[in-house]
DNA sequence: AGAATGATCCTCT
DNA sequence: GAGGATCATTCTC
């Protein structure tokens, strides 16, 4: 995981994913993430949260993943290098959150969907526009705040300014899970929103997480322990 | 240069 | 559950 030459970020708060911990499979990354920590230590403060929804995206043989088709100037990140975020726009008006897998010359990734606000939650709300008139009393939803892609980058102010930012130093970062993630606790199912490679199961999420950004029932049944 | 498309969200019904 | 908002990227001519 982390390297002994890190920087100490956030110290005492928890251990950060160093560089080696990316470059591993897509999916196992996709479902190593679940419960680690998002940090942003943005200009309105340090705004951080946990991830409970995320899913994988790879070449070759996914023909959802962005880079299906070859290298262009939007995804050139992903070519590259691991740990590295990925943040593009999407329908004109929602910016993404990817954290770049396997290792350079493979464009892979894993698109982050939904975290649990842990820290910075009234900047969040603010930023989500949450904040005042009849729209306060649906403030207190983690699924609005930030569930979901979209929800998840405007709340954590995220955008396409950190495409290309090295996930292991500030100010954007990750934080190892601080307690393991119970493995009955995890559902598997499809992704959402996509039109190409729909069948493959390539989601992830925690099944108690009230962020979860759309649900899959049968999955949750399936997965349940008997 | 023009057109189609999209890893979404919100507001209605 | 359906439709509109809104624009960067990519493909096609």
């Amino acid at each position: 995981m982390g390297q002994a030459s890190e920087p100490p970020i956030a110290a005492g708060v928890g251990v950060l994913l160093g560089a080696d911990f990316y470059q591993r499979p897509t999916l196992v990354i996709a479902q190593g993430l679940l419960g680690a920590v998002l940090v942003h230590e943005s200009p309105a403060g340090c705004l951080c949260g946990r991830i409970v929804e995320t899913e994988g995206y790879l070449t070759p043989g996914d023909d959802a993943c962005h880079a299906y088709r070859g290298e262009t100037p939007r995804n050139r990140v992903m070519f590259g290098p691991p740990g590295h975020a990925y943040v593009y726009r999407s329908y004109g008006m929602h910016d993404m959150l990817n954290v770049v897998t396997e290792h350079a010359g493979v464009a892979a990734a894993v698109l982050i969907r939904a975290v649990e606000p842990l820290e910075g939650a009234a900047v969040m709300a603010e930023r989500r526009g949450l904040i005042g008139g009849a729209r306060v009393a649906t403030a207190l939803s983690p699924r609005l705040l930030a569930g979901g892609p979209g929800r998840l980058c405007q709340a954590l102010s995220i955008d396409r300014s950190l495409n290309g930012h090295d996930l292991t130093t500030t100010p954007l970062y990750l934080l190892a899970p601080s307690t393991p993630v119970e493995a009955g606790t995890v559902v598997q199912t499809t992704r959402i929103g996509i039109t190409r490679s729909v069948d493959l199961p390539w989601r992830f999420y925690l099944r108690d997480s009230p962020a979860v950004s759309v649900r899959d029932r049968a999955a949750e049944a399936r997965n349940r322990p008997i």
